[in-house]
DNA sequence: CTTTTAATCATACTAAAGTAGGTATGATCA
DNA sequence: TGATCATACCTACTTTAGTATGATTAAAAG
């Protein structure tokens, strides 16, 4: 534990030990530069400058090392694709218009499944006659001839799914 | 257009040109610094630590103000509703495993398109007996009994669209 | 209370679809 | 070269579909 907390103050504080041993280092070499200044007295020029150059680096440093780093965000947005379920939306305003009543929608879906005259009648009870007269009444009101075309124009009409 | 570009030179070199204006204003305080140390020697040291600070401070600014922002970017994904254009993609793979020839699959189309069997020999000029024969193969080939179903399984195995 | 309408069933018929069997031909393939 | 296959056509027949017309009934609408 002792160990980890010595090793995490370190790291926490890596900059300012960084910055302290730079600065400690600085000062030697100012203390040097300025010996070197009472030698050569015109050298003071350089010697600012070399300082402003120095301290100019060293803040850039700081700055960047310190500086919570700027974050530019730009948002894409990305349009992603979905299918619709499909869903079967009955037209019964279209049912009613074309006056199409509840036995004859019932043998029209039958008819859709595929089933003949003689199954249609056996599933609701009535006779084959009772079916071909409905079919008939269906064929002309969705102005048809077959009841292939019967099928096809209900699914379009979305009378039948 | 010139005055145009002498403007985007402007904004393009803003930073720089406000950093020269500084430092020239700068200079003016230190030859002025300088003139007050010739006076008051024995704040060499006052000057050179000012130089530093400002120096340090300048390379703050330059670095905050230069330094790219990183660029963080974010995809947003976003469901967009589609209706599918319903492409529709013949099981061409299925057709040859059920052994179903281009002639029958053209008969199937036709009686998809709800047409009678005289009208589908009329179309493609053949007899209503080689119609019929070609049904039959299908029928057998799709294992039903009636057109209707014909048409509806055929379009469930993506024969037909 | 009468009229209308949906639903039912019937008969008689025609048209279309489907079944069962066969023949023929040209192209492809082993 | 003989076997296979898609295509085409045929006859004869059955089944299913569709047309035309009419009758009955029960319930809803006027």
């Amino acid at each position: 534990m002792s160990h980890a907390s010595h090793e995490d103050f370190f790291f926490k504080h890596k900059s300012t030990i960084l910055y302290s041993i730079s600065l400690a280092a600085l000062l030697f070499l100012l203390k040097w530069l300025e010996l070197r200044l009472i030698i050569f007295d015109h050298l003071f020029e350089i010697y600012a400058g070399l300082i402003a150059i120095i301290f100019t680096a060293l803040g850039i440093w700081l700055a960047l090392k310190l500086s919570k780093p700027k974050i530019e965000t730009i948002v894409i947005e990305k349009e992603v694709e979905v299918s619709r379920p499909e869903v079967f939306v009955r037209n019964s305003s279209l049912i009613s218009q074309l006056e199409i009543s509840k036995r004859e929608l019932e043998i029209l879906n039958l008819m859709a499944q595929c089933h003949s005259n003689d199954e249609i009648a056996a599933a609701i009870f009535v006779s084959l006659s009772t079916v071909k007269s409905h079919n008939q009444n269906l064929f002309s009101k969705l102005d048809v001839k077959r009841r292939t075309q019967a099928i096809e124009k209900a699914r379009q009409l979305k009378i039948i799914p």
